[in-house]
DNA sequence: GTCTATATAGAGATAGAC
DNA sequence: GTCTATCTCTATATAGAC
């Protein structure tokens, strides 16, 4: 756990900003950025349209805002796991399970960033350029621990560390979205980490 | 070459049909289905909106008829590689091709079956039959390859011929995806196909 | 088959009262 | 901070002339 960064915004306010956040980011994850509208915020939040607006003067600040989270969240988790003092087999374990709570506390929820990876051309620059951002530093951290692990002798793979992982990314994102897409749920989703597993020889 | 079926449609309505087939197919690979709109069709065809709706009454007719022919054509597309009188490790190669071309010819362009399944909650009920279903044909035809070239002794790998093609199938549409969204065109596709293959033990 | 014109609904966004 | 009211634009869709 991190300390949170002081801000000058009320206890009230922050909790709306939230609250605005989480309905907003599920409402992505389902229907897309495009799929997503204050009105549908408004509804579940309970608070008038003209409130988002408040807090969230445009449609962009708001996506850009959401990414912004979603991204450090999901990055503070891919850390703390990569940075667990345990075999790098072990850690890719769990880092490959990091893709599977999601998916089963809501198998409606696409990834995010998958969602807006394939809305990218409705994204204004700075949101398009966050996501790109994203699976950049994302792509970074994956490759080192596969290049610690075949230093270590622990994989065994051909080809560099950074063509691995962005294949192993791409496999657990398109696993993701055919997951959702099938109703497949888990069942399809872990037989794919297995065959990545086995792709990095853990 | 198949031969086309017999119509009553006049040939040029059957033309003008094609092309906005043709064009609300680009924008949906770029805009999604909730990002392309009659009048993006309107403007790109050269007729005007209502004509539109004489040819596809409503968005949801237009989009089943634009996915029942992209995927024919492509299950035509890799029918035809899959039974080629060639060992079941060149027929998979050429079938991963099929992939690269279109992000050749244009890498704006998302599969269309990537798109929707992201929006799957926004189609109608019949699309997404539709799109479920090509899931399924599509994972049928390269499970049947699969367990194929492991019988010819070809291939090698560990688990069900089925759960593999998920696998490869998986890959494939991730790494479009992210071609796309990251800019970084066929370089960082290839080297993902050439891991399906090892994956394979082709 | 294509057009003009229009209906109706929803989008993102703003002004100003409380 | 939240509300009502309103603006402007765009969306899907229809009616009816040519």
């Amino acid at each position: 756990g991190q300390q949170q960064p002081h801000t000058t915004r009320s206890m009230s306010e922050l909790d709306t900003r939230t609250r605005i956040l989480d309905e907003a980011q599920a409402l992505v994850q389902r229907l897309g950025a495009n799929g997503m509208s204050y009105q549908h915020v408004s509804d579940a939040v309970g608070i008038r349209k003209a409130s988002i607006h408040h807090h969230f003067p445009t449609k962009g600040e708001l996506l850009t805002e959401l990414l912004d989270r979603y991204t450090s969240v999901f990055l503070d988790a891919v850390d703390e796991v990569l940075s667990l003092d345990l075999p790098a087999a072990e850690r890719l374990k769990r880092y490959l399970k990091l893709y599977e709570q999601p998916i089963l506390d809501n198998p409606n929820h696409a990834c995010l960033c998958a969602m807006l990876a394939t809305e990218i051309e409705s994204l204004d620059e700075r949101t398009a350029d966050r996501l790109r951002e994203f699976f950049d530093v994302h792509h970074r951290r994956l490759a080192k621990l596969l290049a610690e692990g075949r230093r270590e002798g622990e994989f065994e793979f051909e080809g560099s560390p950074s063509g691995l992982a962005h294949t192993v990314f791409a496999l657990v994102e398109g696993a993701g979205l055919l997951a959702r897409a099938e109703g497949s749920g888990l069942r399809r989703f872990r037989e794919t980490t297995r065959q990545a597993q086995r792709l990095i020889g853990a």
